[in-house]
DNA sequence: AAACTCGGTGACTGAATACTCACTCAGAAG
DNA sequence: CTTCTGAGTGAGTATTCAGTCACCGAGTTT
């Protein structure tokens, strides 16, 4: 009976599997839709038939991968108790993932308001956890007196821009393991009290 | 006498006057040599005879601007004295020539080796005076005990980050304007020295 | 088994866009 | 005045895309 519907829903899920893949290797604007059907072993039409734009194919996969990647992060900053701990937790995990940001860090300005909105939605749950982290820490008085939102931003920008500038700074290998201490250190000389040491 | 040779040398300033005001209204990649030949009020095709590429009709135009945005922002932090007046000088700067600095903050990863390595060297000699500020700084014990250049980095970075997602921070205006104390202020926790205040 | 349905096909379209080239004609040269 | 030169022209080429459509044929219904 449900051959053809099976059949629809099988190439459906080949589409996206193989768009998971081409998208992350050349990111999303550089990624065609003609190679990702090659990729799915499907005629360039059909992937118009599940998906009737790029842009809604985009949407569907960076929704799956941002889900899953925000759930990950979620479990791993939850466990984290103190500022360091988590900053250091965050970068670990962008190192594992890091393909896929650093694509977010060059292409995000280009995306339209709808999956730029998604993507610092996403974000501003991490930040939240940072936020809180530091406001605790400013309260018992173990980090300086600033405002956590912008110190969770000069981090989360530091970040960004290693992650955009990739190559100039690493050949190869991840550019977060490159750089890891050295923002984990600046960021402990910026927020931590105690300068006696 | 030599009334073609002067057409040639007019048209080809012309060329440069329209494309600088092109490439700084839609960016560098944005912008078609198609557009830039019809604000210059020329065929397509002669804008060819004098530039043979798009590429290097944008390092000219591009070495232009940055030429004279490095003097000018060289003047203005070479009588800057103090770490955070020197910031603060460069933040004016940025402001005042935003619409450059927008462009570079987004453009820079697609940039070619050549073009990116132009202006990530006109930038490491901004990058030195901050640098040189700070470790003054720092050797007179006014502030914490840091390294020098990757606080230099994580300050651009965060300037970056603003320029670069400019419209998720402002409607209109400017965005330096908008955080520029936010920044500073910031920035004046995290590097100076005594927090009893 | 005939008629119908609909998922899939892939050649095609049209819009961009960088770049080319055969040709023109104003102006220089003799 | 005649011939030559070369800056300028703009139609054209080549390429790259996202997206469309007339058609096919396996599977389903009658």
């Amino acid at each position: 009976m449900n051959k053809r519907l099976e059949q629809k829903q099988k190439t459906r899920e080949q589409i996206r599997e193989k768009a998971r893949i081409v998208f992350l290797r050349k990111g999303f604007l550089q990624a065609t839709t003609a190679e990702i059907a090659e990729a799915a072993d499907i005629a360039h039409g059909t992937l118009f038939l599940h998906f009737s734009s790029k842009e809604l194919l985009i949407i569907e996969i960076l929704d799956q991968v941002l889900e899953k990647v925000s759930r990950q992060i979620e479990i791993q900053l939850s466990s984290s108790l103190d500022c360091e701990q988590m900053l250091s937790s965050y970068l670990d995990f962008l190192e594992q993932e890091e393909d896929i940001f650093v694509i977010l860090a060059r292409e995000l300005p280009y995306y339209s308001d709808e999956l730029r909105r998604k993507i610092i939605f996403r974000q501003s749950i991490i930040r939240g956890h940072i936020h809180r982290v530091i406001q605790e820490g400013i309260t018992v008085g173990k980090l300086i007196d600033c405002h956590p939102a912008m110190a969770v931003t000069v981090f989360f920008s530091t970040v960004d821009y290693f992650l955009k500038l990739k190559p100039v700074f690493v050949e190869e290998g991840s550019v977060i393991a490159r750089f890891k201490q050295d923002i984990l250190e600046i960021f402990r000389k910026f927020l931590q009290k105690d300068h006696s040491s």
